[in-house]
DNA sequence: ACCCTAGGGGAACGACCGTTTTCCGTCAAT
DNA sequence: ATTGACGGAAAACGGTCGTTCCCCTAGGGT
C-alpha cells in the first residue's frame, strides 16, 4: 500500500548503503555525518535515532560488511570443487575482488589503522579475521591435509596478504601469486600425509 | 656553543619524532596540528615554516619513517648468516617489532586506507613497499632458489599477513607462523633445484 | 651597533565537525 | 477525527580543525 519511499524500513538501510559507500572509500573520518545523511536522502534526526551517533552507524556499518564480505566468500567457494579446488576458489575470488572499481582494500583493516580508540569498530575487526580464519580451517581441513591447523593458518597468512598487496600496490595480481604460493604450500601438506 | 634548546636544527627533528609518535600510534586524522606542536615544544608557526603544511609534514614523517624501518630491517637481518637463515631472521625481526608496545601495524597500510585521496602518502607507501619487495627478492636470490623470484612474491605475501595479522588480530606470534610458513617454502624451492 | 632571521607564545580566523533542536507533513491505529 | 510516532528540512550549538597573523626574544653576519 506503500509508494516507494513512505513510512520505510528501508530508511535504515538507505544509511547503511551510503555510509559503506563512503567509509570504505574514502575512510571514516574523513566522511561527516552530513556527506552520510545527504547521500542516503535522509534526515540528520533519522540517522539519530537509527544508530545513537556516527560510532554506531560505523559499528553498524562494519558488522553488515562483515557479514555480507563472509556470506560472498562462502559463497564463491561453494561453487568449486570441494577438497583443494575450495582453497584455491578463494584466491579466484580475491582476485574477482580486487579488479572491482570501488575496491579500497580489507575495510577492518583500514578501520583498525584509524579508529585506533573505537574499541567496538576493533572488536568487529578481530571478528571478522576470526571468521575469516574459521573457514581457511574448515577448507583446510577438507583437503585431509596432513596438519590441517598449521595449512589453515598459513592461508590466512596469504589471503592477508594479498589483500594488502593489491591495496597498497594496486596490484590485483596479488591473487594470482597468492593462489600459486596456496597451491605450493597445499602440495606440502598433501606430500606429508 | 648552543645550550641544548637554542638556534637549532633540532626543531625538524622534534617535529618528526612527535609526528611520528602520534600519526602512528592515533591516526593521522585523529591527531591536530596542536596536539603535534604541543608534543614537539614547539610553535605552530615553526610547523608551517618547516613542512608548508599538515599534509607536508605527514609526507616527512612517512618518507623518514620508511628510512628507518627499511634500515632497520636491513640491520637485523645482516646478523643472520647469509642463504636462507637472512629469509627467517625477516620473521624473527617481526616478532620482535609485533611485541613493541606501541605497535600499531604497518604505517604504511595505515595510511593507505585512511588517507585515500592523499596523493604523496599513498605514494610513499607503494614505494616503501616496493623497497621491501626488493630485499626479499634479494634474500631469495641468496639462498639460491629455484625460481627466486617467485620465492620472493610468496615471501612479501606472507610478510603482509603477519604485519595485518598482527595487529588487527593483536597477535604477535603470526611472525612465528609466517616464519614457519616461509621455512616450508624455502624447502620448496631448494628440492626445486 | 645594525638588521635579519628563526623561533616561541598565543590569539584569531573561517570552515567543518558531531549532535541537538525546532517546525512541519503524514501515515496507522484508535 | 484525533493522536502519536516517524521522517524530512534546516537551523543552531559548542567544539575542534588547519592555517595565518601579531608581538616578542635572541643569535649571527655585516
Amino acid at each position: 500500500m506503500s509508494p516507494p519511499d513512505a513510512r520505510d524500513p528501508q530508511v535504515r538501510t538507505r544509511l547503511l548503503d551510503a555510509a559503506e559507500r563512503l567509509f570504505y572509500g574514502r575512510g571514516v573520518r574523513s566522511v561527516g555525518v552530513d556527506d552520510v545523511v545527504a547521500a542516503a536522502r535522509v534526515a540528520t534526526k533519522t540517522l539519530y535515532a537509527q544508530f545513537g551517533s556516527k560510532d554506531g552507524l560505523v559499528e553498524a556499518y562494519l558488522r553488515r560488511r562483515d557479514q555480507r564480505w563472509m556470506d560472498w566468500l562462502r559463497a564463491r567457494v561453494a561453487e568449486a570443487e570441494p577438497g583443494s579446488p575450495r582453497v584455491l576458489a578463494v584466491f579466484d575470488a580475491l582476485g574477482e575482488w580486487f579488479g572491482e572499481p570501488g575496491f579500497n582494500g580489507c575495510a577492518f583493516v583500514n578501520v583498525a589503522g584509524e579508529l585506533v580508540t573505537h574499541a567496538a569498530a576493533r572488536a568487529v575487526a578481530r571478528d571478522h579475521k576470526r571468521a575469516l580464519r574459521a573457514l581457511l580451517a574448515q577448507l583446510a581441513a577438507d583437503t585431509g591435509a596432513a596438519d590441517a591447523g598449521v595449512l589453515a593458518d598459513r592461508l590466512m597468512l596469504l589471503v592477508e596478504g594479498a589483500i594488502v598487496t593489491a591495496h597498497v600496490e594496486g596490484d590485483p595480481e596479488a591473487a594470482l601469486r597468492g593462489r600459486s604460493a596456496a597451491a605450493a604450500l597445499l602440495q606440502v601438506h598433501a606430500a606429508a600425509a
